[in-house]
DNA sequence: CTAAGACCTCAAGTAAACTTGAGGTCAAGA
DNA sequence: TCTTGACCTCAAGTTTACTTGAGGTCTTAG
């Protein structure tokens, strides 16, 4: 197999090897690491050693960040595992878990403005009072203060009223 | 009715007013200014007067911000209106038609990450090199050259024989 | 041994989308 | 008239996620 050949270099990566292999630039490794997204230590050179796990920890980066998870989420749910240690499957699962909760507000958000996009197409109804688009996000969420109210066109709110 | 309240006021709104009603503050509406999105002429005293129709413009860039589309994009769609008109139905309907388009887009990727997510809780196939995680990417889209594949762990790429 | 290529650090730059601040003008009510 | 409060401009700051550059060190193949 091919894990003969792979073994045959070495048990750490270097800096280019896992840019080169994760398809992240090296410079986006120094500041994940600088960030506490990813761990190393340093040979005799102070050059940087990775175990190969950081290619696992680097892919459920990516992973997370392609569902536009930000960075610090992603390092506050790394953080919250034992230590520098590796995701374990069960890690994991808690972390794809809680991410595709994430995933699904995200996904659900969309959805239902895309949705009221449709409604609105070809109706005209921009202009009227009773356009769904009119305050959607108030629609969808009543909760807490959020941003204000969006209006239209039309008649004014009543914050304005002299 | 209430128009009659709100026309008692005047037909030109103020950076404070606009800020009001839409939502946004003075600060962006500068900025959305600065940037070509909405426009507004001066007063006597060199302040800002706008036209009403500039809460539509608002609420139209807030939908579009909403789905993810950047600024300078909702820009480009503004800007192929005639002059600064303001859309009218007919624009608008193409708008969000093609937004919409984007919106689709947006949410399929996101499913579709969602579900090899799903589909991953649990099997502990992180560590094997059959996950469906991978390589979704590719596997989704076998578009272009992109960024390069993002191996999980195990058996390397090619890209790093000796 | 030596030269090329891989690494290192640290500071600064980039892009998007705004916000904040300083310093000054304008308008409206008591 | 005077004093707030609303505006104005322009420059600089903020956040996120990186990239670029300068100047210097390590490693490795020939």
């Amino acid at each position: 197999m091919k894990k003969a050949a792979s073994q045959s270099i070495s048990v750490e990566l270097t800096v280019g090897e896992v840019a080169r292999r994760s398809g992240v630039a090296i410079s986006t490794l120094h500041y994940y690491e600088s960030e506490g997204l990813i761990s190393s230590w340093r040979n005799s050179g102070n050059q940087r050693r990775y175990a190969r796990e950081v290619l696992r920890r680097i892919a459920i980066i990516k992973v997370a960040q392609r569902s536009g998870i930000p960075l610090a989420s992603i390092r506050k749910a790394l953080e919250a595992l034992p230590d520098r240690r590796t995701p374990t499957t069960d890690d994991w699962r808690r972390l794809s878990a809680e991410w595709k909760a994430e995933l699904n507000q995200r996904i659900m958000h969309l959805t239902q403005l895309r949705d009221q996009l449709d409604s609105c197409i070809g109706c005209g109804c921009l202009s009227l009072g009773s356009c769904p688009l009119r305050n959607p996000w108030d629609e969808l969420s009543k909760l807490g203060p959020g941003p204000r109210l969006l209006l239209l066109e039309g008649e004014d709110q009543d914050l304005s009223q002299p």
